[in-house]
DNA sequence: TCTTTACACAGAATAAAATTCTGAAATCAT
DNA sequence: ATGATTTCAGAATTTTATTCTGTGTAAAGA
């Protein structure tokens, strides 16, 4: 399904449920204009093409006590693929780094980590970041505030 | 509500939410083995003390044609209050900027920018941030490939 | 132009799920 | 121990999702 075939229908269902992912598909169907059939319908559609992936209940950090977010820049130590699937590999079993995307620019890749606070962030970075063999150098920046963080897409 | 006051049940409700917003009580039921009513009402509070926040649907990105994702390094022109008011009040207006944090480091703040091909991206940082007065520079990590992007926060 | 086909829709019927209610069991503090 | 509080299960009720049927409409072909 390519994006041709998404209507301005289509358009607000996505914006909706990318903002409100429990919304009921009563309310949806008065916010379109349809019947809550064929909105049922369009949503299982965008669902069964995968437009729609999944569905994430967002929680707050800070009240399950967890205090920091950094973003993380790691340079590698080469650029050979064995290295980075390497990496990779690592990164996937370490539930705190909550992304890792291989950038273009000054470093290799860019992380998002959570920790509860400081201290353990520290140890995080030092025990088990920077213990990654092909891990050349790593730098932090903490997120000291957050003043947007949209769920919701521009779709164009 | 602290931290202290999740059992073991609600740290696993907290896991399967994350990961599937969309998962009927029943099946959450099964899952933390309890019966529907103690495990809605066990949701339902975490959704009343603000610990799970809001649902949401993700979109596969690509599929909607946005092609490009990236973070931007921006460094501002100083440091007082009304500069940073300033730029934080402007990038609010910008769509494509997802996420904008203000971080320690070598730059003020970091964005997460998105476009739907290179060509709408250069003209979004030519035209939009770059023309922010308060911005004095600013350094583009394009991402080339994600690995990691995960919804699930490890709870302490 | 007329027909044919394929969609997209509304409204009603059905199935499934959420929600509420009641009372029992377990836990906790006194 | 005992009373108070909390947490739970099971059943009843309400709400919601889902399916079904028929109608109108737009596009494709004769």
């Amino acid at each position: 399904m390519a994006v041709g075939k998404l209507d301005q229908i289509d358009h607000k269902l996505l914006e909706i449920l990318q903002s409100n992912g429990k919304i009921t598909n009563a309310q949806l169907s008065k916010e379109i204009g349809l019947s809550p059939a064929p909105t049922l319908e369009r949503v299982k559609k965008l669902e069964n093409t995968g437009i729609i992936e999944s569905y994430h209940a967002q929680i707050d950090r800070e009240k399950v006590g967890l205090g920091v977010m950094t973003f993380v820049q790691v340079t590698l130590s080469g650029h050979r693929k064995s290295i980075t699937e390497s990496f990779v590999k690592t990164i996937e079993a370490v539930p705190e780094i909550i992304e890792c995307h291989h950038v273009t620019g000054s470093c290799d890749f860019l992380l998002k980590v959570i920790a509860k606070d400081i201290a353990s962030y520290q140890t995080l970075i030092m025990e088990t970041i920077n213990e990654i063999e092909v891990v050349a150098s790593t730098q932090t920046m903490v997120i000291l505030s957050t003043f947007k963080n949209t769920k919701v897409l521009p779709i164009p």
